[in-house]
This record gives structure tokens, C-alpha cells and sequence, in this order.
DNA sequence: CTATATAAGACTAATAACATCTTATATATC
DNA sequence: GATATATAAGATGTTATTAGTCTTATATAG
């Protein structure tokens, strides 16, 4: 009932590229080394993250990953689910047919709730916000010999 | 990010129990016939259930195992985390040293209000009320040849 | 053309989940 | 006390998931 090492290491991603802004281009490398990510998990990671329009993925040299969105469209919600598909908190509430009628059950009704606030909380926390405040695993100094474009200047 | 099957059979297991009210003797071949538990399974369960101090197991022929409170006195929370252990969304709500500084972190802000959250939600709902209403994965009828026992008279 | 970067999927290792099995112990009944 | 029945407790096995790595292909800047 923990949020998987991929959806951490998605939200730090996405933190990191809210810190720089929309659209600001930053090597998977650079990403990987301030937040503590194995770059290669991190190409998986950004891929899902890609799929689900988050940000896009630029290749070639000098390539990397930007964000498509301002931060503040960006919701934590969206972050992890783009990475751990849509958050369940038991079987029950994304198989009701996993129950012999969920519809009348007094602890699925109890999943439910609970499983909605869950989301909501999440929803209502965008990477503007996080970004602005103080977040652990993250660094802000520039790392030396790395470079960030802006849009459209490729 | 979701509740293992051991969390969901000991929910089943007290709800089972409390439908036939504190005290009473349940037998573990019963519980589990009625609530789709694997008998061996379930008597890790209880194990864990019964340190919590949630039942009491009574060994020899015609053992079983019984509620220590009242349904209405035991919450869902409780039976949860006597599985489960401490519910924990993320990694670093219940290890903050897994951070850098989570003391600080806007990150991690979110996740210990969201698990404060869930858990709040889970300690508001107790076993007589669950019992009360309709639940799925568990039959009424009594099963042929089970018996059931009060308190002390054994 | 070359160096550098990511894409995509295969592959591997580690961990956790989900049981099941075995031997021991407790209790009711005869 | 002997026997049948029930759970205790730990060892063991199996499967699934998580986490991470590797390889080959492709894209782009210079």
C-alpha cells in the first residue's frame, strides 16, 4: 500500500523540470543525477510520462525531456497515474466483479471513499506549488557543463 | 499502492466474527468456507490478528477463534494495520531519513496529509456498523455441522 | 560522418505476495 | 489415558511485481 519507486521517481522528475519551467529542455543525464534516479530507469519512466502528455522527449544530441504544460496544470495525480496506472487502494474498487456485489458492500463503500479522497488530495496539489516550496532530493545549483534550452530553439 | 490480499482476508475474517457478535467461537474451517480464505492462509492471519489483541484463538478440538471488544469498538484501521503494519503511502512518510530533509519537503507535506487521510477514514468506520449493512464475500446461512459458543463455556 | 542522446523492448535480479506443508501442541470426548 | 480434532509456528515453495540493466535501433547537432 506504498507508492512504488517509479511513481517517486516520476514526481521528482517532474519537479525537477517544474523548477526550470515549461518548456525548458533538460538532459535525461542531468535529471537522473539531481534526483537520484538510474538514468535508464528514468528513460522508462519518461517514456510513460510521455505517453501521457506530460512532457515530450526530445532525441539526438543535446536531446532530453521538457515539459508541455505549465506547472501549475501539472497535478500530482496525473504524475502518478501516468506511471502506476489509476490508483486503487483495494481490488475491490477497480474490479467491483472481484466482489460478489460491491454495489451493496459496506467495505467497498468504505474503499471507495477513502479511495476518492486519495485522488483528490493528489488532484489539488499541482508542480507549481511543489516546486516553489523547499522539496527534498533535489538540488538547485546547475550542474557544471550542463545546458537548458528553451522551446523552440533547436 | 493497493491492500494485499492478507489485509482483505483479515477484514473479512472480523467482519465474519462480528456478525455473530463478540465472543463467540468461530471456527477457523467456518471463516474461511465463508469467506473465500485459504485455511492455512488464514491462520497466519489470525496469528497476527490475535497479537494485535483483536481475538483470541482457542486451540484443541472445537477450537476456533473470537472477538476480544465489541464490534463497534473495533475499526477497520486497527485490523488493517495489525496485517499490513503502520499504513504508509509513501516512503518517506513513515522514514523521513529517506529524504534529504523531509521536514521541509512539499512533497512531502502531501503524502502525510493524504496517509493522515486515509487512516482517519479507516479508524472512522468500526466492524458493527460494517456488519450491519450488506457486505459481499460472505454468506448468512449457517454452515451444516458448524457450531458456534459464548464466552466461558467451554 | 561522428559523437551524443534518447527509444524500445528484452532481460535479469531482488523483493514481496500468496500461499502450502510439516511438526508440535492443546483440548474435548470416549 | 487414548484418540480425534483443532490450532501454532516455522519452513518451504510458487508466482507476481518491482526495480534495475543491457542491447540494438534511431534521431540530431555539429
Amino acid at each position: 500500500m506504498r507508492l512504488t519507486r517509479a511513481g517517486e521517481y516520476g514526481i521528482r522528475c517532474i519537479l525537477h523540470l517544474a523548477r526550470h519551467g515549461r518548456g525548458i529542455l533538460v538532459s535525461r543525464k542531468e535529471i537522473a543525477a539531481r534526483t537520484d534516479i538510474p538514468p535508464d530507469f528514468l528513460a522508462k519512466i519518461a517514456q510513460q510520462l510521455a505517453r501521457a502528455g506530460i512532457i515530450e522527449i526530445l532525441q539526438g544530441a543535446s536531446g532530453g525531456y521538457r515539459l508541455l504544460a505549465e506547472p501549475s496544470e501539472i497535478t500530482l495525480l496525473a504524475v502518478i497515474e501516468a506511471i502506476i496506472g489509476e490508483i486503487s487502494l483495494n481490488d475491490c474498487v477497480s474490479r467491483p466483479e472481484s466482489c460478489r456485489n460491491s454495489a451493496l458492500c459496506s467495505v467497498h463503500r468504505v474503499w471507495d471513499k477513502a479511495n476518492q479522497q486519495l485522488r483528490a488530495t493528489l488532484q489539488e496539489t499541482n508542480f507549481a506549488d511543489l516546486a516553489a516550496e523547499d522539496a527534498c532530493c533535489l538540488s538547485d545549483s546547475p550542474l557544471p557543463g550542463a545546458y537548458n534550452r528553451p522551446l523552440g530553439t533547436n
